[in-house]
DNA sequence: GCCAGTCTCATTTTT
DNA sequence: TGAGACTGGC
């Protein structure tokens, strides 16, 4: 069978050319489950890509028959990208999408079905968190310890379990008036949200699945429509993600049932379901991902074929060791081992500065250095674990004038102004949405207070009406004049937009109609002059953020002409900026390790590697968080093609007071052959104080980082690392007296300063300091943590 | 109802 | 440290 459009031979080839033999296994395979072991830089992106391609080049699947998942909008752009360069306009049709656009568009096409209107709004947490705190406050709640933000989180957590408040509270302790309290709020918030037309991101999926299983006829729609379903980064899916997948991969069943008699026969099978992903790489079990789903996907698809991808076509292998060393200590894993055969290439290279400003200077110093040599700006990265780490950085960076761009972080759809914006467009958009009203009700400021809000709730609950509705009847709430006038006037703007927006059934909105009913409501309304008039310098800042928001609305109609006012909300509230990521700006990327997966550059600064931070101390008390906490090392190091960088710090600053900080024991877990530390925490942290001869060398140098400092020791062990210069620096073997207890008259020795008798103990945790008067050396404080003690 | 100044409090990761 | 809650004066 030939065929003029898709010559099969030639191109089959193609599609396999330059693969490696398990890579082809991935794009060949045929059958109803297939998962693809896919370690870091192993090139799965092209794996899945080429099986897409080849199922459509060989007439296996229309494009509307795929459906591929993936976690991020970005890699959903990319995957679509790659595939149209493939088979060109063979790909249109195809959903490639995240779990919670595809949910969204099956929602919005359902959503009558089950008490919704096509024109919901999707819940951010911000949006979940602003009504929880109102529920707590009504419930009050908080008197039983229940603070919005903990209570969001068990939803999300329940949601992600695809519980509800009914399921729950059978379980539950309801004699304890906490729990008692947090099931109603649960059912509250629930309650509200179905009134208000909106489902939350955890309803999206979850709602899904709920609709697939009390509508097998709806179901089955999607279950006949997609016949290959393929999931990107299956590792950090989490529980209702992986019902969904169910129930999207099951057989399709006729019901022929007559008169009462249920009868099912199947009438196609399951789609064929492939998922990718690596569990060494799962970072968000916090948020639900739950890593069985991969490891146990043999069990739950029986006769599923599986092929690893060892090959890493990215990263030098020193690199790869590095990692290798590092993810081994992970107990529970399938032993996997990445290779490459690029050669050992660079070896990594180490640094400890003195503060987190000295560990930035640093990195500062060699992004300049790696510039020179040829490395663009644009493929450097920093990472570091904690957003609230890249405020050194940036200082540093902007006195050494490091471009820098931070990905993730402080997000545009998150300015209290654009949310403003937005809340207006919602209004309109979905009146039953109390919330957003609420929010516009006294902004730009009308003079409408508590007092006033409450009123008008009052009125429209007597009168069986919506919040909305209560506003087009100010007269009969009984207000002043004043505040009749104010209501008034916005509820006419909120007509006039709508009139824009949503025209009468039948007609077309204009494609122009969300900017121009943007720009009524912000300027009728008296938003945009109440901004322009304010004397709030951050007030022009403002402007300027609400004509990005309107050049936005400008771009989303170039990009589509038919798309409405609930269209435009659905991509703002499921597209993050971090997805937007500018590879072409020429600046360094600075990003969280989590932000970090999925991404590869030629040089990576790994930074704040200590204890504490990495692995972060929270997750110590969580279970299976060192081990989380080691994979995302473990990413970042992956993310490395050429150079790595392991930064530290041996004093930091929190929150304006300075503390001690650790190497992090991930140090001791990759060979110290492969490192080379330019400065080690030996150097700054030997005992006798942090003024260590390294650091005042350094300052005084004048190549700082180009001339490597001499070993301690005076260079009598040449093949050594500085991390064999301090046995006993790191971690386990560093001193770390952890939880010796000392108490007002204790005797203890020290190595310095003879024995002693403790006078006083204050502090706590790792800052605890005793207080002791040595018998000949006087009166000293010692971090009991790291000093050099031990009990008499 | 508004505002500005003070206070307290928690500080991980985010589709 | 810095964001949000709270308070008291207008």
């Amino acid at each position: 069978m030939t065929d003029a459009l898709f010559p099969l031979a030639p191109d089959a080839d193609d599609l396999l050319a330059g693969l490696n033999p398990p890579q082809r296994e991935a794009v060949e395979y045929r059958g109803p489950a297939l998962l693809i072991v896919a370690g870091a830089g192993s090139g799965k992106t092209r794996v899945l890509t080429h099986r897409i391609a080849s199922l459509l080049r060989s007439r296996e699947a229309w494009p509307s028959q795929i459906l591929a998942i993936t976690f991020t909008n970005k890699a959903a752009g990319e995957m679509r990208e790659r595939v149209e360069q493939i088979v060109g306009d063979g790909a249109r049709g195809m959903w490639i999408s995240t779990f919670h656009s595809a949910c969204v568009r099956i929602l919005r096409r359902e959503a009558e079905q089950f008490g919704f209107t096509k024109a919901f709004t999707i819940y951010d947490s911000g949006d979940s968190r602003a009504l929880l705190k109102r529920l707590v406050k009504e419930r009050e709640a908080d008197a039983f310890g229940l603070t919005p933000a903990g209570v969001q989180s068990k939803i999300s957590k329940l949601k992600n379990e695809l519980a509800d408040a009914e399921s729950y509270a059978r379980d539950a302790n309801m004699s304890d008036p906490a729990e008692r309290a947090f099931v109603e709020i649960f059912g509250d918030y629930q309650r509200e949200l179905q009134k208000a037309n909106a489902f939350d991101f955890d309803d999206l999926i979850g709602q899904t699945v709920f609709l697939f299983r009390a509508f097998p006829h709806v179901a089955d729609v999607y279950r006949k429509r997609f016949r290959h379903v393929l999931v990107d980064e299956y590792q950090d899916t989490n529980h209702a993600q992986y019902q969904l997948i169910r129930e999207l991969t099951r057989p399709v069943q006729t019901d022929v049932s007559s008169g009462g008699a249920a009868v099912l026969i199947p009438e196609a099978d399951g789609a064929s379901l492939t998922v990718v992903g690596d569990s060494d790489q799962s970072i968000y079990a916090f948020r639900g991902a739950d890593i069985r789903n991969i490891t146990e996907f043999e069990r739950d698809f029986p006769g599923a074929k599986v092929v690893l991808l060892e090959q890493n076509y990215r990263s030098t292998q020193n690199i790869l060791d590095a990692a290798n060393s590092v993810i081994r200590n992970n107990f529970d894993r399938k032993d996997k081992k990445l290779w490459s055969d690029q050669g050992e290439g660079e070896k990594i290279v180490g640094f400890t500065g003195y503060s987190q400003h000295d560990e930035a200077q640093f990195v500062a110093d060699e992004i300049d250095r790696l510039r020179r040599g040829g490395v663009d700006y644009q493929q450097m990265a920093v990472f570091y674990r904690t957003n609230s780490q890249s405020r050194a950085l940036e200082e540093i960076f902007i006195r050494a004038a490091v471009p820098y761009k931070i990905m993730g972080g402080t997000k545009f759809y998150d300015r209290a102004e654009i949310k403003d914006a937005l809340a207006y467009l919602v209004a309109v958009a979905n009146p039953a949405d109390e919330m957003a009203v609420r929010r516009i009700l006294n902004r730009p400021r009308r003079g409408i207070g508590d007092v006033t809000e409450t009123a008008i709730a009052r009125f429209a609950t007597d009168n069986g009406m919506s919040f909305r509705d209560a506003l087009a009847h100010p007269a009969e709430i009984g207000l002043g004049p004043k505040l009749q006038k104010a209501i008034a006037q916005l509820d006419d703007v909120l007509r006039e937009a709508s009139g824009i927006l949503v025209p009468a059934s039948g007609e077309q909105p204009s494609p122009k109609a969300v900017t121009e009913g943007l720009r009524v409501l912000l300027d009728k309304s008296g938003y945009s002059d109440a901004l322009r008039r304010s004397r709030d310098p951050q007030d022009e800042a403002r402007v300027e953020n609400l004509d990005e928001l309107v050049a936005v609305t400008r771009e989303f109609a170039r990009n589509n002409p038919e798309g409405t006012i609930v269209d435009f909300l659905t991509e703002v509230a499921l597209v993050s900026d971090t997805d937007d990521i500018d590879d072409a700006s020429g600046a360094v990327s600075l990003m969280t390790l989590h932000t970090a997966k999925g991404l590869e550059f030629d040089a990576v600064f790994l930074t704040g590697v200590e204890e504490d931070l990495i692995p972060h101390r929270i997750s110590a008390g969580e279970p299976g968080g060192p081990q989380e906490e080691r994979r995302l090392f473990y990413v970042g190091i992956t993310r490395a093609r050429k150079r790595l960088y392991l930064s530290l710090a041996m004093t930091r600053a929190q929150f304006g007071e300075v503390s001690v900080a650790m190497p992090s024991r991930f140090l001791q877990e990759i060979p110290s052959t492969l490192v080379d530390w330019r400065q080690s925490p030996g150097d700054v942290n030997s005992r006798g104080g942090l003024q260590s001869r390294a650091l005042n060398g350094r300052r005084t140098t004048g190549d700082r980082w180009g001339v490597k400092p001499l070993p301690a020791g005076g260079g009598l062990t040449p093949t050594s690392t500085a991390m064999d210069k301090f046995p006993g620096l790191v971690t386990n073997k560093m001193r770390d007296n952890g939880d010796l207890e000392l108490a007002a008259g204790d005797r203890i020795r020290h190595d310095d300063f003879g024995e002693g008798r403790v006078d006083a103990v204050t502090g706590d945790g790792a800052k605890r300091i005793a207080h002791v008067r040595f018998d000949t050396a006087g009166s000293k404080k010692l971090l009991i943590k790291v000093a050099p003690i031990t009990k008499l």
